[in-house]
This record gives structure tokens, C-alpha cells and sequence, in this order.
RNA sequence: GUCCCUAUCGUCUAGCGGUUAGGACGUCGGCCUUUCAAGCCGAUAACACGGGUUCGAUCCCCGUUGGGGACACCA
């Protein structure tokens, strides 16, 4: 049995969208389940829009999903003579032929076929004036070879194309003498011996035209995949400017790779029910048979959940590893993994869904000075609260060991001290007092991740506050 | 405008002539509970419409409607 060959050609004008990262996916699933080859290819002919960062960007995304390829990456743009050596030899043997008809004349004869009802292809001018190479500015069109049919057999799409009649001889070669991507793409496929193209389904359309160009240079047509587009959520096209469409955005917000991939693979793709996948198992049980025909709405409620879910199943190491950036860049300093840190990550991986989101929330215990949100302090904070933190003061003081069950003692002592206080009226002021917030992991860890200092100084703090407050609003000051 | 593609819960989807139309996310409710989560339990919710074909259509065919894509000397 023959090998396969596929590749993944994104064109370097941005960074790497979701969209792009869902075809490389693919394209990979089903060349390392075939034990295949895979190859990456910049189409950076377009040298206006193309830079060199977004092609970093497109490289460092791909290795971040863990999508590796095994030749390239190659530039289109190195493949230049390769593109003209190809149209000489087609001009050369009838395949292709020149086209001295202006942008204008086009233009005008276009809007006239279709005013007479016509389809406004290309209408054949020249293509029986064999118009030589000194005739001044031309393009060189396809001679489309007349009843033909364009037919494929889309492995997503099924049987696809349109006879020769319905389309126009396209342009291969610009008049200053560069190569169209139709062409250009046709030809790398073919000296990259790709037998599988699997692309975006936006490319469905051209395909009649692109067979074309491998009939008349006598190249085998490759097999087809043409996966749908992801559109937004409102419906639409992804729109770079409303939408998240960027790989390095989902990675800069905290999403882990393996959350990515599986979200993205199940992004028009299915394997019965089963939802959570790692990359062997999109490997395993990959087939275009089961990609969807339509469009898919990126579900980020999803990816939440994904994300989420990754984070829970992510052991102590890997997940600081993940974390540690995020940490950092809260804390404003290099955050040192230590077992305060450990267990800090562990109660947070069950209240975040992003990395972003867990620094966040892990900042009470990162930084020295916290801000306390005024309408949980107006709530909690109050004279009420006074004699049950400060008889946790004393007992925290004197806690010989500094873990969640000794706090949990000294809660327990505080509470019958203020007596007998619930927990619950107790437990919230404290977790104001520390973490500036109302929401935060069972108060005992809270307290033992932030550190008895940290703890003690913030519960001093509030207590005095507390009592200033009361002054200063000229209410009675609360008992002793 | 022409051509092509597409259509199952709000979303991602399973289904490939006969099913109580399944799962997951979300949403809602309950349990748990020191807050927030997590977890567990339960509920809600779909075959776009109209014609055929067939003993029987979510499934096959044809329309309609909706959505998407392509029609460049862009990629």
C-alpha cells in the first residue's frame, strides 16, 4: 500500500485562526492514523500581506496544539521559477494560452452576459488566437478542455464538481508574470506528491478549476476533503474583528493545548458519544467519514468546560507548569513552586475555567496587599463580627502547626469563645478579611495558602477598620 | 445575479427506512455545604416547511424557505 502524503498551506497574513488550526488538526489525525506524511507549506505569494511574524506565530501555534509535521516548511515564494517553468511548458503545448483582453474590456463584456442572462465566465476571446509572447501585456489563461466533466468524490462532501461547460478559462499568470494561487497551489501539491487534499470547504468551488489545471499537466488529481467552515456564534462568518479567533489569544486567555485540541477536533467531528478525547484517541478514531457537512458554531461554553475539565485531570507539576505565567504576571514577581503553591493550584482547578481566571483568583495569596471589595466589606465587616475575629486572632496565634485542620481547631475555639458563633457568620468576615472577596476555597485552605502572617496581619487590619469605621459613622461603639 | 454546498434540542452532535430520536455543553431545579465552585441526582429542549417514493420516513427524491461558500490579473 502507497502512503499518504497531506498538507496543511496557511497563508501567513495573521496570526492562526481557529479555523486554520481545525484543518492542520484534521489534516494530521488522518495522516498519523495512515502512518502517513505531513507536510506544511506557507502560501506566502501574496508578499503584500505576508510577514514573517504571523508565519512565526503560525509554527509556534501548531507546536503549542502539539501538531507536529514531517516536511517543511516550505515557502510558495521560493517556488517561483517552479510556477513559470510550469506555464511556459503548458503555453508550449497548447494547454494554456495567452490572453491580451483588459481588466475594462473584461469588466464590460461581463456585465454584459449577465445582463443577457449569460453566467459572465470568461467568454473565450482568445483562446483560439494564438497570441504570441510579443503581444504586449497578457495573462495566460487555461484552455479548459470543452465536455469535460469536473468531478470528484469529496470524502466529506460526497460526489461534487460541475462540467467543463459551466466555468470560464481562468487565468493562470498575471500580466507581470506572476503566478495565481490556483495554479501555484496545483503545481506544489503535485511535486510535493500530496494524495489528499483536505481544506477548508471555501476552496469547494474552485476545485472544477483546479482538476482542470491537473488534467492539462497530466498530473494525477489527488483525493479531496473539504471540511466546513466554523462560524461565530451569532451565525456568521468568523469575523477577526468581533470574534475570538485567534489561537494565540485562546492560549494568551489560559486555555491549555490539550482543551484546544479536543474542542476543535470536536468541532464538526464525532466519534459516537464520547466527547473527551486526548490526542492518541483523535488519532485512533479519526475519519473524514464522520466530519460534518455543515457549518459549526465555535461553542466557547464548551471549551470552557473542556478547559476546565484539563485542568482537573492535570497533575501537580504540569499544572503549576501551565499556571506558572499566569502566576507571575498577577504576583509581579517569579513564582516559585512550593507546596503552599501546590495546594493553592488544587483548590482553584475546580473554580476556574481559564488560566487567567485562576490567577486571579489566586492573587489573595500571591500578593502582600489586597484590595477588599467595598460592598463585601460594607456586608461582613461589620461591628457584629468583631469579637469572633478577634478571638480567632488569639487562637490563630497560637497554633503551634499552620495547616487546614489546626485552623480548623482554632475556628472551632474562636466560635465557642464568641459564644458559640456559627461557623457560617465567622467564616465569611474572615474571607473578606483575607481574600478581599466573598468567594473563595473552604476557608481553612484559603487560610493556610495565604500563610499565618498574611492571615494575621489582614484579620488585624480588618478589626481595625472595623472599629474605625464605627467611629467615624458616630455609632456606639460595639462591646468588649 | 449565476453556480455550488448545507439543514436533528439554544450549541456541538449520534442516527445511516421501523428508536420511548441518544450523548455532551448550556439553562433550570434538588442534594451536599462556611462562601464560591466541584460532585451527584433530576428536568427542559430538536428532526425547518410542502410534496412525493414506501406497508412505513429524521433517514431516499423534488420543491420552498433559512444558512453558508464560490464566482478577481486575492490566497
Amino acid at each position: 500500500m502507497s502512503s499518504i502524503r497531506t498538507r496543511f498551506a496557511p497563508s501567513p497574513t495573521g496570526f492562526l485562526h481557529i479555523g486554520g488550526a481545525r484543518t492542520a488538526l484534521f489534516n494530521w489525525a488522518l495522516t498519523r492514523k495512515a502512518g502517513g506524511t505531513f507536510i506544511l507549506r506557507i502560501e506566502d505569494t501574496d508578499l503584500e500581506r505576508s510577514t514573517r511574524e504571523s508565519e512565526a506565530a503560525v509554527l509556534e501555534g501548531l507546536e503549542w496544539l502539539g501538531i507536529g509535521w514531517d516536511e517543511g516548511p516550505y515557502r510558495q515564494s521560493e517556488r517561483a521559477e517552479r510556477h513559470r517553468e510550469v506555464v511556459e511548458s503548458l503555453l508550449n503545448r497548447g494547454g494554456a494560452y495567452r490572453c491580451v483582453c483588459t481588466r475594462e474590456e473584461l469588466e464590460a463584456r461581463r456585465t454584459a452576459d449577465i445582463a443577457a442572462g449569460g453566467k459572465g465566465n470568461y467568454d473565450g476571446r482568445c483562446r483560439d488566437e494564438a497570441l504570441g509572447p510579443d503581444r504586449g501585456p497578457h495573462t495566460v489563461r487555461l484552455r479548459i478542455e470543452r465536455d469535460h466533466a469536473l468531478r470528484w468524490d469529496d470524502l466529506v462532501f460526497g460526489p461534487s464538481g460541475q462540467e467543463a461547460s459551466e466555468i470560464g478559462d481562468g487565468i493562470l499568470r498575471r500580466s507581470d508574470g506572476s503566478p495565481l494561487y490556483h495554479l501555484a497551489v496545483v503545481v506544489d501539491d503535485i511535486d510535493m506528491g500530496i494524495t489528499h487534499v483536505v481544506r477548508g470547504a471555501d476552496h469547494h468551488s474552485n476545485t472544477p478549476f483546479q482538476i482542470a489545471i491537473y488534467r492539462a499537466i497530466g498530473a494525477p488529481v489527488p483525493t479531496f476533503a473539504h471540511v466546513p467552515l466554523i462560524v461565530s456564534e451569532s451565525g456568521r462568518k468568523l469575523s477577526k474583528r468581533r470574534d475570538p479567533v485567534s489561537l494565540q489569544q485562546f492560549r494568551a486567555d489560559g486555555h491549555l493545548p490539550e482543551a484546544m485540541l479536543n474542542w476543535l477536533a470536536r468541532l464538526g467531528w464525532s466519534h459516537g458519544d464520547q466527547e473527551i478525547f486526548s490526542a492518541a484517541e483523535i488519532i485512533e478514531h479519526f475519519d473524514l467519514g464522520h466530519v460534518g457537512r455543515s457549518g459549526a458554531q465555535a461553542d466557547l461554553a464548551k471549551l470552557a468546560w473542556l478547559n476546565q475539565h484539563y485542568l482537573k485531570q492535570r497533575s501537580a507539576s504540569s499544572l503549576f507548569e501551565a499556571a506558572s505565567p499566569f502566576l507571575d504576571v498577577v504576583s509581579g514577581r517569579k513564582v516559585v513552586r512550593d507546596e503552599a503553591i501546590d495546594k493553592l493550584l488544587d483548590v482553584l482547578r475546580e473554580r476556574s475555567t481559564q488560566l487567567v481566571e485562576m490567577a486571579e483568583k489566586a492573587r489573595f495569596a500571591l500578593v502582600e496587599h489586597i484590595e477588599i471589595e467595598p460592598e463585601a466589606a460594607n456586608k461582613h465587616l461589620r461591628p457584629a463580627a468583631l469579637d469572633g475575629l478577634e478571638q480567632l486572632i488569639a487562637a490563630l496565634t497560637s497554633l503551634s502547626d499552620w495547616n487546614a485542620a489546626s485552623i480548623e481547631s482554632a475556628f472551632e475555639k474562636a466560635c465557642k469563645a464568641a459564644g458559640d458563633l456559627k461557623l457560617g457568620k465567622l467564616a465569611q468576615p474572615v474571607r473578606v478579611a483575607v481574600t478581599g472577596t466573598t468567594a473563595s476555597p473552604g476557608i481553612y485552605e484559603t487560610l493556610e495558602v495565604a500563610g499565618r502572617d498574611r492571615v494575621l496581619a489582614r484579620l488585624r487590619n480588618a478589626t481595625d477598620w472595623i472599629r474605625a469605621r464605627a467611629d467615624a459613622a458616630g455609632s456606639t461603639p460595639p462591646p468588649s
